[in-house]
DNA sequence: TTGTAAGCGTTATCAA
DNA sequence: TTGATAACGCTTACAA
């Protein structure tokens, strides 16, 4: 059916491996025989079988992108979409494909598949899904992979990119430190992830350089119950006279700034707000949320290049690359330094 | 190095097509040998090599999800990537994996590639970029795929499924009229895209079961201009005394409401709301917005077990799957069918 | 129920 | 600069 290589050598008169010297851009073929060869290419309009390639080399020039099935977020997160689009341009220009796949925890897992049964050259794990076994498997395999976030074992052992979570952090609270605020209170969904314990690393560091700050920190977490936060937050304002939150994302900033004004506090100038993620959404917030931008093109990029150099056995300057954080100053944190 | 079909063969005694047999299900294998086989693969830790079979039996198992990427919006967008997710679902279960690739307009399109080089069995296109050089390309190939969304040429003759936009709008809108409210705005970002023009429609035909709505129908478009819609809000309000509004997305039910709240307009006693897609958001908003639910996971499950059949060969029954939507009674259209 | 052997399309080694 | 030829690991008629 298809045309294959053979029907090239022959319309032109070569042996196969000529084609394929080719195909594969091998120079030392004359000027005259490649262009027959590639005359003859588009007559027929002959494209190799990636199939009998992939076969022949034994690679399969595909990545994998391994999702958290559990974490219901993932595919509703922006930020990790932002990656995943990145991460396949950065694929695609290295002439990779990219494959998806759910990390189930079943016995016979899609991942172990991908690398017994040989689908992928290599693959980019979210840390959520690093755990020992795997760790094994893939190292038993000499299997290349890169771990996407920072993961909560071997840290030092993985080749892995990252937020720079703890910058990101005590840079916020520096600002609002700056801006005059003196309670500032972390608010967060959880507070055992590596992120969130880098971030709270942060804000307790941009406290320790004020004077008299580290004792009034505070941090609220409320899973996703968000009465409980927004009583937690009456409390801090009101017991503790908190004047600034620090959110750890746009759902927590939200009701903070709903709980704030059902209880009429004018922000910034009594309270003052900076949330993690520059959602869509966040500048048409009332006030616009000043915001910890994150570049998570950049965090999937990274990511990608790192695998594909490990795939391609180059030597990699450093095992764990963190991405800055950009703050974007808006209304919400405006206080002008004021007392 | 790895250990093949072949090691298996030797191991027990026996040749290696009986080994492939054991791999493939075959059910003329004796108990007796298929049991020495299956301990034998266990014992070497034997894994089938897919890129030899892949080459072997002429498929790769594989099926692609085609990306817009010239659309900025697909990868924030949460209803896109639960369609995501459940491709990939659909497709492990199957037995296939999930390629996903950007769509670049390039001439060597990334598309043509994986038909050409035979990279996957089947692939699933956003409507938005179905274009008639491209369906050419497939059809010529004979290269089965399916149309995620209804596509806005040559609907009549492709495999797709959508959501059921007419449906969704003229419900959410009888809804309305049920509520006591007479002037109803339907807000979108544009008017042109096949969704819109259904949602459009269904605003219409609900309109035209109460006599002297349709008259005073009225359409309002912004693209991203969100400071225009404002204006065109007030407008609807103020000099047409519209008292309802159907909004296309959370994003523009924000600003509608934003703007009601600036007017100091009370809802839902004196404007109603209803938007289209129940962001996690939507429940949280003051006052908890009605919505039309769409249920795009089970959108990309039909899509996937869709060209899933058309790769099997395997008779379809129907060429375009329309996807019942869900209406999500909340406060904002609460209005309890007063004058 | 099992074995033999050809074949899938390309790459890669070696020789010319 | 080119050609023969083996090899990649598995599937699949066909034969036994």
């Amino acid at each position: 059916m298809g045309v294959t290589i053979k029907d090239i050598a022959k319309r032109v008169g070569v042996s196969p491996s000529t084609v394929s010297r080719v195909i594969n851009g091998n120079t030392v073929i004359s000027d005259e025989t490649r262009k027959k060869i590639q005359e003859a290419m588009a007559e027929l309009n002959y494209h190799p079988n990636s199939r009998a390639r992939n076969f022949a080399t034994g690679s399969t020039n595909t990545i994998a992108l391994v999702i958290d099935a559990e974490d219901e977020n993932t595919f509703s997160n922006t930020f990790f979409n932002r990656s995943v689009y990145a991460i396949e341009k950065a694929a695609q220009s290295n002439g990779y494909n990219l494959l998806i796949t759910n990390d189930t925890d079943d016995a016979g897992s899609s991942i172990s598949e991908l690398v017994y049964e040989k689908k992928v050259d290599g693959l980019i794990l979210p840390s959520s899904r690093v755990r020992s076994g795997l760790l094994e498997l893939l190292n038993q395999e000499g299997f290349p992979y890169v771990v996407l976030g920072e993961p909560d074992i071997c840290s030092d052992n993985l080749d892995w990119v990252d937020v720079n979570n703890f910058e990101g952090s005590k840079n916020a609270v520096t600002h609002l430190l700056d801006q005059g605020y003196k309670r500032i209170v972390f608010a967060a969904e959880d507070t055992k992830t590596v992120f969130s314990k880098k971030r709270i690393e942060g804000y307790y560091s941009a406290l320790d350089e004020e004077k008299g700050c580290r004792e009034k920190a505070e941090v609220i977490s409320c899973g996703e119950n968000y009465s409980l936060l927004c009583e937690k937050i009456e409390d801090a304002i009101e017991k503790q006279g908190a004047d600034a939150f620090l959110c750890s994302n746009n759902v927590i900033a939200y009701h903070v700034m709903k709980t704030l004004k059902n209880h009429n506090y004018s922000m910034p100038s009594q309270v003052g707000i900076v949330t993690f993620d520059n959602y869509p959404f966040a500048e048409y917030m009332d006030p616009p949320l000043s915001a910890v931008d994150v570049d998570t093109y950049l965090l999937g990029e990274k990511a990608a290049s790192l695998l594909i150099k490990k795939i391609n056995k180059e030597e990699v300057e450093k095992r764990a690359v963190l991405i800055d954080t950009e703050f974007i100053f808006r209304d919400s944190s405006k206080r002008g330094g004021l007392e």
